[in-house]
DNA sequence: CTTCATGCAAAACATTTGCAGCTGG
DNA sequence: CCAGCTGCAAATGTTTTGCATGAAG
């Protein structure tokens, strides 16, 4: 488990580092993204800053969580239909276990992946900058639930 | 190499034993979608079907195109930002390596992920259904391009 | 002939943008 | 102080939808 203070600090500390500012908006908001292990909508985001922020606006949402994704101190997953979803705990690409019934999204342990990548560039040409692996299932307790 | 012929035919019986009617439009839809290589949008799928059908209508490409989605006769590779790619010739979860400058999406030789997926079962509990792999890189012709 | 498909325009929806006023450093 | 941030509303771009007309079976 990672601190969430110190997730904290290490994003406050790259928009220091790039002359950023640092107002309340933002802290709130990257404070909710580290607090979040649900992988959060923009939306999600913003109901739970207005709690203790209301004057705080949509947009100003997006503006932080794009920033933050430019510094890769987030991670966006972007889906066509319906909301991107974004985790700051683990800013890099990682695999995910998505319930297509309720939306849940997990971050399971799996490896394997960086050995594809020199495979790819061999076979392709391509230099490999990033990737995306999402599986797409039901979970457990939606299992249950339309059986 | 699949053959494009049997391609078209294994959609228009697809369709007819759904009794979804078989139109004009939709023969040259489908014809595009396989003998496109390039993962075509709809936008691009609707120039072409216009240049000997020019009385196509946008909307009849997006409804046939969702309509052979839900047949699994086409793969939708949808992207939040830009246009979602089609693919008529390998309607299955295959992964792929896209250029981030051109746009450009190839289907690589990658095997070895079935195994993940009974691996994920047992960690998760999710019943997998479908999954998508994206690797994002630069292709060697744009590598020459802005090197 | 009946039902489904087409084509047009309007709607939907998440995200981005322009801009006046505010504020962090 | 002043560049950069905020908040609002309007714009954007893709995809979907409603509905009258037309064509497949």
């Amino acid at each position: 488990m990672i601190e969430p203070k110190s997730r904290v600090e290490s994003m406050l500390k790259k928009l220091r580092a790039h002359q950023f500012r640092v107002t309340p908006q933002r802290i709130a908001i990257l404070k909710v993204l580290v607090c979040s292990i649900e992988h959060p909508t923009v939306e999600r985001i913003y109901e739970q800053v207005k709690s203790d922020f209301p004057t705080t606006s949509l947009a100003t949402v997006y503006k932080t969580v794009t920033l933050l994704k430019e510094l890769n101190e987030v991670l966006e997953l972007g889906f066509p239909e319906g909301s991107n979803r974004y985790d700051g705990n683990k800013p890099y690409p990682h695999p995910h276990v998505i319930c297509i019934k309720c939306k849940k999204i997990v971050d399971p342990d799996l490896s394997g992946l960086a050995d594809m990548t020199t495979e790819l560039k061999k076979e392709t040409g391509f230099k490999i900058i990033h990737h995306r692996l999402d599986f797409f299932g039901i979970c457990p307790s939606c299992q249950k639930k339309y059986k």
